[in-house]
DNA sequence: TAGCAGTATTCTTTTTAAAACATACTGAAA
DNA sequence: TTTCAGTATGTTTTAAAAAGAATACTGCTA
């Protein structure tokens, strides 16, 4: 019998563009957050992250997406807000789909270590 | 025709174990290093590390593997120096191997992205 | 037993990134 | 035409991480 001390293979995924990092785990929950309080604001505070930050992660993703992720709404009653179009729907579901696929093969590759 | 802006999926991985992270591409650059070196000094030179922490990383690794990983030699001709075990050149080996497969996977399972 | 080169360890400084703060802008509605 | 809540943007502060500096220890060799 061995020690049996236990270890796991973890994987992190993320998408890749031209100038970097793109889309990863962290940009999916503010998606996800934005998608479910409807404002950029509320999502931020959700998360206990600060507004400024959240809005330039939108800002970015929106521009180096082919169509935007976010809609803005700005001003007006309540003061505006923010929601997901349809590409930013798509985007947080093809991101799970990825992830599941690969970390299911990783575990499923990957039994027994010994370090 | 679509815009054809070109995205691709990004993955990283490491082995996890009781207490953390234990091993990923960063210490096993460094295990390669000293290895190619003989000594955690000219390791963390060539990687243009600050010793201290490459020294840090080795005393944590050995500590939390089955068996060391790095051998310490102490004083004497040359002032000591550091070696690989049978379980580092091992560790190394199987660390890249496991990327390799998944990252393998990852490619081939993710075509045409688009955001 | 003095020199040597690398390991071992602590302390201080610098750099960097994140958080916090402040303030202007927007436009529907009352 | 004032209110309101969220967007937009710059500046300052703080905290965490990395780097750097300094010093002691080790044990072969000449």
């Amino acid at each position: 019998m061995s020690e049996n001390k236990k270890y796991s293979i973890a994987v992190r995924i993320w998408v890749e563009e031209a100038e970097g990092s793109f889309l990863g785990i962290g940009r999916v929950w503010l998606l996800e957050n934005i998608g479910k309080t409807g404002s950029i604001t509320n999502a931020a505070k959700e998360m206990k992250m600060a507004y400024r930050q959240a809005w330039q992660l939108v800002e970015e993703m929106n521009k180096r997406a082919e169509s935007p992720l976010v809609e803005k709404l700005l001003g007006g009653k309540g003061g505006g807000g923010a929601r997901l179009t349809e590409a930013g729907e798509k985007a947080i579901q093809t991101f799970y789909e990825i992830e599941k696929r690969i970390k299911d093969f990783a575990q499923k590759e990957t039994q027994n270590l010994k370090f």
